[in-house]
DNA sequence: TCTTGACTTGGACTCGGTCAATCGTAGGAT
DNA sequence: ATCCTACGATTGACCGAGTCCAAGTCAAGA
């Protein structure tokens, strides 16, 4: 069931049914659909639905910071709704897969002062490559 | 001077004077241009190139090693010579400014076996994130 | 139920990048 | 030095992902 759009809901967000399925597909674990997917899958319930909708409620969900955006290969972005706990992601070089995950220890701690050219560093993103079970 | 020109040379690469034109646009540290920047670049020294052969060519030299692709933003693919030395990319999240740095530590002893979804992992990509001194 | 500002739509458009047919040339062979 | 030819360069059409806009629709407060 869906935590996300009980969270929209609390904050007052202006529903339609357009926003709903959206936010029903998007709802669960290990989710990183692209935009194209999150439509094609909206349609299946609602086959009126634009692709600009699409594009605006995610746009919208990542603006309000209920879903992340992820951009692993350099091709379409993929959209997470896993915004609420930090993670990275450990993707398949191969197929593309994509999980999340949970690494020990603070990636900004290995930063160096000397390495930080006077930046005000807050966040590091990380990406673990490799193969999956099936792939390897 | 032009290491990169250098190790082309040694590899028998055919050397054109498109090829050439790029490989010296691409030749410093901290360059991450983008294939239409170096095109730009290209350009101003040998007018008629082509984007085509600017795309091809960065395409050869990434995939011989000698350049690595950086996608930090969701939007072009910047170019980096520096593939000699393992480094990660600190991004400045207002301007896009981009410094190469060499954090401590390896991210990859951080990811704990049971977040490995039996994947044979081999690389973590990280992406320091912030804001630089001018942009501060 | 009415009203209205917010949301949705379809289509044109932009940007980054790829492709294929044709032309040109680097560099080995003679 | 020149000739050949396979490999590289060029042009322009094309594609996928994403944005924009003007016009239509509708959720939700009065």
């Amino acid at each position: 069931m869906s935590d996300l759009l009980e969270r929209l809901r609390r904050r007052g967000w202006r529903m339609t049914s357009q926003r709903r399925v959206v936010a029903e597909v998007l709802d669960g674990d290990h989710v990183h659909l692209t935009a194209d997917e999150v439509h094609a899958r909206a349609a299946r319930r609602l086959p009126e639905i634009s692709r600009a909708t699409v594009y605006n409620t995610l746009g919208d969900l990542v603006s309000i910071g209920e879903v992340t955006e992820v951009s692993t290969d350099g091709r379409a972005k993929r959209y997470d709704p896993n915004a609420h706990r930090p993670h990275q992601h450990l993707v398949c070089s191969n197929c593309g897969t994509i999980r999340d995950v949970h690494p020990t220890g603070d990636p900004l701690a290995d930063l160096p002062a000397e390495e930080r050219f006077g930046f005000t560093v807050s966040e590091a993103v990380v990406t673990y490559r490799g193969l999956c079970a099936a792939c390897a």
